[in-house]
DNA sequence: CAGTGCATCTCGATC
DNA sequence: GATCGAGGTGCACTG
């Protein structure tokens, strides 16, 4: 493992060191005072202040102040970063197409710049997502309802792929959508539209009156908004968490 | 301007570092090989790998591989920093509550640590943004249809504040929609809820028949799939993004 | 490439 | 504190 690190560099002695960073696919970790500038799907601009600058070999560029978890300024990976040495200034500059964008950062001084080869090491084994949710859903269906009878995940239709499509007791078809959180009105109007959509597939291709299409959302808890569009479309709320036990 | 830098240090080193850096305010950049461990409203462990931990002020943790611009690993602002040696690796924990989250990052090797002061210097002023587009639309009201009037921004009804109220020439009742971008079906659902709630406040209102209430939905271009319920509901469509001249 | 939906989304405003 | 909607959302996945 190599860590390359220079305090208080010249911007000459930093070009360089980024350069070769650049060229040996470094992540490079940059604290300096400088302004920022962007342009690209919107457009901004930042004063001078003293910052943290990554920069990651795929392209990607963070911009940190002291606060947030979001960076104050970047640039998606896929980018490609360039620096340069301008009026005496040290310019790191991140473009890329597609849309076209460009994240300027000029410094008027650079205080430490650390550079170190990171590769592998990227396999996040998460729990507690839809997915776990889903398969909680699959192996016990009687959590949702007794005598729930999951057909098909992913299920396609007209309005996109429904979480959970099945049955219940009485031979109903049923739409599940799961959600990992308390949910508001956005994810009743999500699952009104699968809902909609498969009373329109199964009216068309039966040919005779449109059979009754339930709707189930499973989440941990609603908005009471939500709660309302609920019961205004005529359909359930069963509570179940990703994680929880029972 | 202070920047405290050490290469290669022991534990011990590293955690009187890390400790001053808490005790001042510093912003820590953090290279090495580590495993990280998070359990909150989810839960997610990561094998060993070096990784560049940035440790903030404010109680932010971001946990950063050699790609993508999200943090493998993070912690919100808020959270509580502390550092300990522990079974001959530096353990760095991130707690927060409310909920209770927990992020746990275990050095078995650091090769570089900075920490500098960064305070200030946050003010970002950014263009484009929907703001800008209501700004447009307010201003130049017949860019959305000729003798269109708008009333009230954020008017309030039971399914939230709508972006803009106002009268067609008609002097017929509109609700507009604004997007910055390209808009999905998701949207469309969204105005229709604010349609529908105005409908109703107005029939109530009223007592009698209630008057017809018109949706239109301003952003640079839709979906097809929202042009479909852009269809289905009667709603209009402008084209009309954040920055453009006309 | 665009479209769609999840996310430990984050963040700010508002109640 | 909870709710709601914007975001330069990012991101994976599908057609």
């Amino acid at each position: 493992m190599t860590v390359t690190s220079v305090h208080d560099p010249s911007h000459r002695e930093a070009l360089w060191e980024l350069e070769d960073a650049f060229e040996r696919g470094d992540l490079v970790s940059l604290f300096g005072r400088c302004t920022v500038s962007y342009e690209g799907r919107a457009a901004s601009d930042l004063g001078a202040g003293d910052r943290l600058v990554v920069l990651k070999p795929d392209g990607a560029a963070l911009v940190h102040t002291d606060e947030g978890r979001q960076p104050v300024n970047w640039q998606p990976p896929g980018s490609e970063h360039r620096a340069a040495v301008r009026e005496g200034r040290l310019r790191v500059r991140s473009t890329r197409s597609n849309p076209d964008e460009t994240l300027t950062i000029s410094f008027d001084r650079v205080h430490q710049l650390s550079a170190m080869a990171v590769t592998g090491g990227r396999n996040l084994t998460l729990h507690g997502s839809e997915e776990d949710l889903r398969t909680r859903v699959l192996e016990r269906p009687d959590l949702v309802e007794p005598g729930f009878e999951p057909r098909e995940t992913e299920r396609p239709s007209s309005a996109g792929p429904m979480d959970v499509f099945g049955v219940d007791a009485d031979g109903n078809p049923v739409v599940v959508e799961l959600k990992r959180r308390r949910v508001g009105p956005d994810a009743v109007g999500q699952l009104a539209r699968y809902v909609r959509a498969l009373e329109e597939e199964l009216g068309a291709v039966g040919g005779d009156a449109s059979p009754a299409v339930r709707g189930i959302l499973v989440a941990p808890s609603v908005t009471d908004r939500a709660a309302d569009r609920l019961a205004d479309r005529g359909f359930d709320h069963v509570a179940l968490d990703p994680t929880s036990e029972e």
